[in-house]
DNA sequence: TCGTCGCCTTGATCACGATCAATCCGACAC
DNA sequence: GTGTCGGATTGATCGTGATCAAGGCGACGA
């Protein structure tokens, strides 16, 4: 168990109305708004502010109602599950164009931090329900994204279950510089902005632990770190061999 | 790596046209049909087919094309993730009410066998997303279960990174008899019919480590067991607190 | 410039769960 | 009855990843 980095439980510092709108967003192609009419994501806009988050800032905590949806625009964020005795896990890493409160539960069963200073849409969850029942586009994307959520949740199934360090770790740095790829980044150099205890609650390890293995995947040549936070993929089918993933 | 026991690949041995229907289904409460008009449930009626397992029978396999849906109607499945050299991970076992099918992906990235003698009803995938595009409640119960699925796997995860032997083998048997509750049968005793193996695949650990779990819960007067496929939870509230979940 | 503070890396040791191995037990065949 | 076989339990030992500990490195402020 490691102590946790200063947290900023604190109101959000930066609601406020939307002006610009859609238009000119940057992850409107992959994001709800995907396949929406313009007069969709016109409505969309209607009942939309922006939210803006500093780094480790507390978007919402286990817990709490959920009276919001969101999609991430800039930046990003940890979903994290934590035990009474601190213990955390890290459920996933949202990027641009990810949606938040695809469970649609009515109390938030993880956190959402932001990793980096973060930028998202906020939208009502009743009026975001109401529009879901009026639009077969927004419904039908949405559902399509909880099935994608749930595809990604059960394939880190085996990687908590039964891949060794090294080869979570190889899994964990192909599957960002895929969403870098989808994100209209180079696959590598790979930036890494979260901290290494992050990573480690992502995959079910230490911060010793994570290091050897970046240490190790250095070793062997399958990696490059020019400083902790930015990688650089050497051999990236030795990478996805050790991973244990399909060429 | 455990040595997997006798699997019977064979193609399904009693695939045939329904006829009884669905007035008298033990599961019409808790399965996708749920909610659905009595002339809906008809229409599924007339696409269905019933298929039985016998315990071990494969009914897909991790790549195989996805060309039916399912719900389990009795007995119980368990859904694998395998790698090449053989160790497993077992995503979760489906029970009656079940539906198989709700990721909607062209090709099965898991693999779904008979733990016990099943019976299921069968929709080929075409002719459900023609009934989901013409019947809201039919999708918007898929919908719901995808939520559902979607959170159960999420959960797992915080399970499989974080807890220790015995705090899983707790979650474990709680998990099963929540599920037996919902399908109308006592919390307590519990059916397992799944062997060491499996659960040893559920929960990420081996069968040894299993074995000595259910001692120590045993040794904590938690359960007891009658035979090694029979639970009695004597301390409910105590396995609950070292499952580290909620009263 | 130096000192502090986070965070990361590396080394030494520990301990938990894996592995190896022996036994047990019930089911089934003969 | 006896023998075999699959699966579960229990014991002994091993090894990987956790824990404990030290040091490095960069950012920031005095």
């Amino acid at each position: 168990m490691q102590v946790r980095s200063n947290m900023i439980p604190f109101p959000l510092n930066g609601t406020r109305q939307a002006q610009g709108a859609c238009a000119d967003c940057g992850v409107k192609s992959r994001a709800v708004c995907a396949g929406l009419a313009p007069e969709e994501t016109g409505i969309l806009t209607t009942i939309m502010s922006t939210v803006t988050l500093a780094p480790n800032q507390l978007l919402f905590e286990q817990g709490d109602l959920r009276s919001r949806a969101y999609t991430l625009t800039s930046g990003m964020l940890r979903l994290s599950v934590s035990l009474p005795d601190g213990r955390r896990q890290i459920a996933g890493f949202v990027t641009p164009g990810d949606y938040l409160g695809l469970s649609g539960e009515d109390v938030h069963t993880q956190a959402a931090e932001a990793v980096t200073a973060c930028r998202l849409c906020s939208f009502p969850v009743p009026e975001m329900n109401r529009l879901m029942e009026q639009h077969p586009r927004l419904r039908d994307r949405l559902h399509e994204l909880t099935r994608k959520a749930l595809l990604e949740a059960r394939g880190n199934l085996l990687m908590l279950g039964r891949l060794t360090p090294n080869e979570k770790l190889a899994r964990f740095l192909l599957g960002l510089s895929d969403r870098a790829v989808e994100n209209g980044q180079p696959a590598t150099p790979l930036a890494l902005p979260m901290t290494r205890t992050d990573i480690a609650d992502y995959l079910g390890l230490t911060i010793e632990t994570v290091s050897r293995s970046f240490s190790a995947l250095k070793t062997r040549g399958l990696i490059q770190l020019a400083d902790a936070h930015r990688v650089e993929i050497c051999d990236r089918p030795g990478l996805t061999a050790l991973a244990g993933l399909p060429v």
